[in-house]
DNA sequence: TTATTGCTGATTGTTGACAAACTCAAACGT
DNA sequence: ACGTTTGAGTTTGTCAACAATCAGCAATAA
């Protein structure tokens, strides 16, 4: 199913960048386990390239936390601790509930016209998807949802820094522990937030998306504890 | 003066993350200028290395925002606008924010019981200096006060983020423009995070937080309007 | 003149080989 | 029995050479 994107014409791949695809969905698929050891000569005789290309490929991934190195020993998995998940959690509240508030700010300026609008089809939707609690399709419409708002932020940076923690939080889905999920509460909080924004009040789009964030990671321990393991999508 | 931070112990140097901090250096010191191009050979025959080993430090800096990469094409300084300064503040910000909050809420369950005391020493020793106007030392007290509130909030992965703005946000001190600084408001400012934090108080921690980056926003379009160029700390 | 095509030199992408460092376990000495 | 040392085997770090791609310019055609 994954096709890679069509990189926006002004860069191609290469073939390390392929390769570090291959290998963070690999990460993610649960074929390489958490603690694993990548070996540079095993993963390049797979996969029909040089060493030297998985090099370059381990290093990226190391640099945006997928992965552990230590000098002369090797890559690792990252494995994680609850702890470290709880870190992620706010350092991904942080930049989201930023996003908020400038996503307000900006429409109180009158830039982002369609942004309300977008958002307002987007809740629709979900309300719709509640009923039948088809997750996948709520899957697809949490994400846009937050999409739109690192979007209207109109900061590449935060957006960039946010899609590799949400990239990395992917891992702990597929390992055993899902991320919550409650779509009528997380849609309650949605809606709030929305109306943070369609208002144009910074202060209350950052504080209704902090919450946000924060009862999903309350949902997350929750369902932790209870030692649930279903492949739901997080709110 | 700058000699290289001694790396901490865990991870011993390799000869490409030394390389790294070479650049990173000359990048800073503005050797390199912002735009110009990094020729790989060129580089490695001043360096004395391989070229293999220069190119796996300028995919690490390029990781991590310093430079900007185009496939078959090459490396370049990253430029940045005021746009995107702004950016960088805003997420500096937000990261900073969320961290005194954690602080706070650390200090309010009685964990980090040394951390008043020492920010307590720090903004002490801080209005010393206000009065005799040691740039050099308030600087130096400046980062040890914000990284204090990043150690206390026990998340990793926040101060590495932190970290890495900084260290980006200080190239376009050396490029003509300072970064603002104003000792006695921003003495004012952090005096209301410590309350905040020393209260225990997460939400307050988090606005003072915010309002402290802002300001500094503020005091840096300032400087830059009025075309000044000096080399003080940021604050 | 202007746009297109085909070279040429230079630079990046990729590879395989060599050198250094590490792991593990057996041999050794106390 | 226990800690230390030594050595073989494995894995990573570094390097130099080969292949693919690009920027720039000259020649050609409309």
């Amino acid at each position: 199913m994954s096709k890679t994107l069509p990189s926006i014409g002004a860069r191609r791949e290469t073939l390390a960048t392929e390769v570090r695809s291959q290998i963070e969905e690999m990460i993610v698929a649960g074929a390489l386990e958490a603690g694993q050891k990548l070996n540079e000569v095993t993963l390049a005789g797979t996969m029909g390239v040089s060493r030297g290309t998985v090099r370059e490929a381990i290093r990226s991934l190391a640099d945006s936390g997928l992965i552990d190195l230590i000098a002369n020993r090797g890559a690792y998995v990252n494995e994680i601790s609850l702890a470290e998940i709880h870190n992620l959690y706010e350092v991904r509240g942080a930049i989201f509930a930023m996003a908020c508030a400038s996503a307000a700010q900006r429409v109180g300026d009158g830039l982002e016209a369609d942004l309300i609008d977008r958002l307002t089809e987007n809740l629709d939707t979900m309300r719709g998807v509640r009923d039948t609690d088809d997750r996948a399709a709520y899957y697809e419409l949490n994400i846009e949802f937050h999409d739109m708002l690192l979007q209207a932020a109109a900061n590449a940076r935060a957006k960039a820094i946010y899609d590799n923690l949400i990239k990395e939080m992917h891992l702990y889905r597929r390992r055993g522990l899902s991320v919550a999920n409650n779509i009528a509460l997380s849609l309650d909080e949605h809606g709030a937030i929305f109306e943070a924004v369609k208002s144009g009040d910074p202060r209350r789009a950052r504080d209704a998306a902090f919450a946000h964030i924060e009862k999903g990671f309350g949902r997350y321990m929750q369902i932790a504890e209870d030692g649930n393991a279903g492949d739901t999508a997080d709110g």
